[in-house]
DNA sequence: TTGGTTAGTGATTGAGCACTAACTTCGAAT
DNA sequence: ATTCGAAGTTAGTGCTCAATCACTAACCAA
């Protein structure tokens, strides 16, 4: 049984949590399921963080940042219609290899109201703020356009539901998908 | 206590249950959260629905109906913008006065991949089944214009998250909301 | 090698939960 | 007025789960 830091084994943690949280959510994951994936012992995890709820908000954090990472390495140097591209393939790259971190995302939008309602208004304070973190990291390749990058995000957030939903690819929901791909602009309206 | 045959009750437990469940998710709502709801004792619930499980599909279910029956009351004889436009401000409607409707759906959204490892196969196919209804319920009244109802669902799913982050009327992510609705100097809520 | 620190475990607890069984009350038709 | 089915309750069971505690095993510096 390899020894580790405490600081590795946080991060592992918030690998397994993150995988965890993704398909239970906060409610319907055990700390001993996290454990069990990290190989560890439930009660330890609790040496490594103070509650379930801030191994749940290492795990959103965690996926915020990979996120906004992900723009930002995709867009670098590009702008406009390019920039556009690059994220979004970019993203379809996400759905594939990562498909838990888009549903760590849906888990952490609803999760929100919850925590606001059982008190806790700093979860929802962070989940805000890492949006628009995230909104401004896309925003400023495609043009400071504010429609442009609405547009982006929500095409964004279409995907993350249809994942969610389990659609395969190929089935026609996805037809529509990607204006930026199907034509050199998006639809006007 | 009113008494009340048991499909008027059963009406009274799915919306006291969608109140619940769009707040705290299949496992984040106890049975007894919601029996205090509707204004019953907790094990009277097993006597109108078999399981949590049912109750749940219920809610889901009703949301859906809910949802589909709105865009089709308010794109009532309209094609094209027109009813892009009625079709958006009814949504709007729904934000304001409905927003657990909202909520609901992002919660039946997460729950599709747990149920699905859970060997419920059933509830995705339902969901999905549900999705593609409400689909083919704008799609006509758009000009079955593919892009057109995918950009219309997107920003219908970007709404919900904005939503369920708890971003209040007013904010700035919601200024690039509506291209359509947006040159008309629609009111914001 | 010893004294101190850090990584990690097993046993347990108390609360909350879905669900059951057995009982009571209401109201309408006879 | 009585009966009978349907509406509704009280009491209780067994289970899961987050969190605590007392403890052991590995590492490290002098």
């Amino acid at each position: 049984m390899a020894r580790m830091s405490a600081e590795e084994r946080r991060e592992s943690v918030i690998r397994a949590a993150t995988t965890e949280f993704a398909r239970g959510g906060y409610h319907g994951t055990s700390t001993e399921a996290i454990a069990r994936r990290v190989g560890v012992s439930q009660p330890y995890l609790f040496r490594l963080f103070p509650g379930k709820k801030a191994i749940f908000l290492a795990a959103v954090e965690r996926c915020i940042e990979d996120t906004i990472r992900t723009f930002e390495e995709a867009s670098q140097g590009l702008h406009g219609e390019e920039a556009l591209h690059a994220m979004g393939n970019a993203y379809t790259k996400v759905i594939e290899e990562r498909p838990e971190r888009l549903m760590m995302q849906m888990q952490m939008y609803v999760a929100v109201k919850a925590a606001e309602e059982e008190g806790d208004h700093e979860f929802g304070e962070s989940v805000r703020d890492g949006w628009m973190r995230l909104w401004d990291t896309v925003h400023v390749p495609l043009g400071a356009d504010v429609g442009e990058t609405t547009t982006f995000m929500a095409y964004g957030m279409l995907i993350n539901c249809l994942v969610a939903m389990g659609f395969p690819a190929g089935h026609r929901v996805w037809e529509g998908m990607y204006p930026s791909a199907r034509a050199k602009g998006r639809p006007e309206h």
